[in-house]
DNA sequence: ATGGTTGCAGGGCAA
């Protein structure tokens, strides 16, 4: 059997949803994480993908932020809805559960990384902090020894061949040194890059901005990643990173990407 | 080019 998850920043559920519906109809992933839903989970327009089969959760806030873990295969268990590590965050930024899959469980998060622009500043000490909670509970994860997928905007674009001009991100957020650092540290833990470890070279893209053309210029950056545990990542069969939707009416600046897996 | 785009919310902020 196989199992595909998939990841996307939708930048408000709202105004996406007959994308994300079109898109979910004919991709049809057994799992996808939904990240920037901006809205409250009252709000989460539930019905209309419960109707396509998916079991929905949600951990939404006003305005901003927001994330949604969608699974075809039923949810064990919402093992986490914040990152541990710090009460007083408010952001709605992590949800993390339990899916049935055929071979047994498998962990999934869905991940929305604080941007952390203007750097330097508070901000970017919050991207910086959120970052180290998030290696802490990335190592607590392998202990469990079993697939775990790390799906999510990651706000980091790991390396140069990530960028369509480095030399155009310089000292952006996503870009810095202690940026890249701080995401290659979790890599480090024993997770794998699902792009990464199918197609390394490849110069492929997730975002391109709204301003300046971008999109037709192919002035994108490869933010959204799905990381992999050991026992995810020996499962890997591909991933895909689909561009199409980028140039659809009313799009988002991000794209999806799906890993699919032996599992 | 001190702009440029989109979404939320209904002004300015976040991305």
């Amino acid at each position: 059997m196989t199992l595909s998850v998939a990841s996307w920043n939708v930048n408000s559920i709202k105004a996406r949803l007959p994308n994300v519906l079109d898109w979910l109809k004919a991709e049809r992933p057994d799992v996808i994480c939904l990240q920037e839903i901006k809205t409250v989970d009252e709000a989460f327009p539930a019905m209309e993908l419960e109707d396509l089969g998916y079991n929905v959760k949600t951990v939404g806030q006003k305005s901003y932020n927001g994330v949604a873990l969608l699974s075809r295969l039923p949810i064990e268990e919402v093992a986490l809805t914040a990152l541990p590590g710090d009460p007083d965050d408010e952001q709605a930024r992590y949800i993390e559960a339990v899916i049935s899959a055929k071979s047994g469980p498998v962990r999934v998060a869905c991940i929305y990384l604080p941007n952390g622009n203007p750097a330097p500043g508070p901000k970017y000490d919050y991207k910086l902090a959120w970052m180290q909670r998030l290696r802490t509970r990335a190592a607590e994860l392998l202990a469990f020894e079993e697939p775990v997928i790390l799906a999510g905007d990651y706000n980091v674009i790991p390396r140069d061949a990530d960028v369509h001009d480095p030399a155009a991100w310089e000292g952006d957020a996503l870009t810095l040194p202690a940026s890249r650092d701080a995401f290659s540290a979790i890599k480090w833990l024993g997770y794998s890059d699902a792009f990464e470890q199918v197609d390394g070279r490849a110069h492929q893209y997730t975002f391109w901005d709204y301003q300046g053309g971008a999109w037709n210029k192919n002035h994108g950056i490869r933010i959204d990643h799905l990381l992999l545990s050991p026992q995810a990542a020996d499962r890997l069969k591909s991933v895909t990173i689909d561009s199409s939707v980028r140039a659809k009416e009313k799009a988002s600046d991000h794209v999806p990407i799906t890993g699919v897996f032996d599992l």
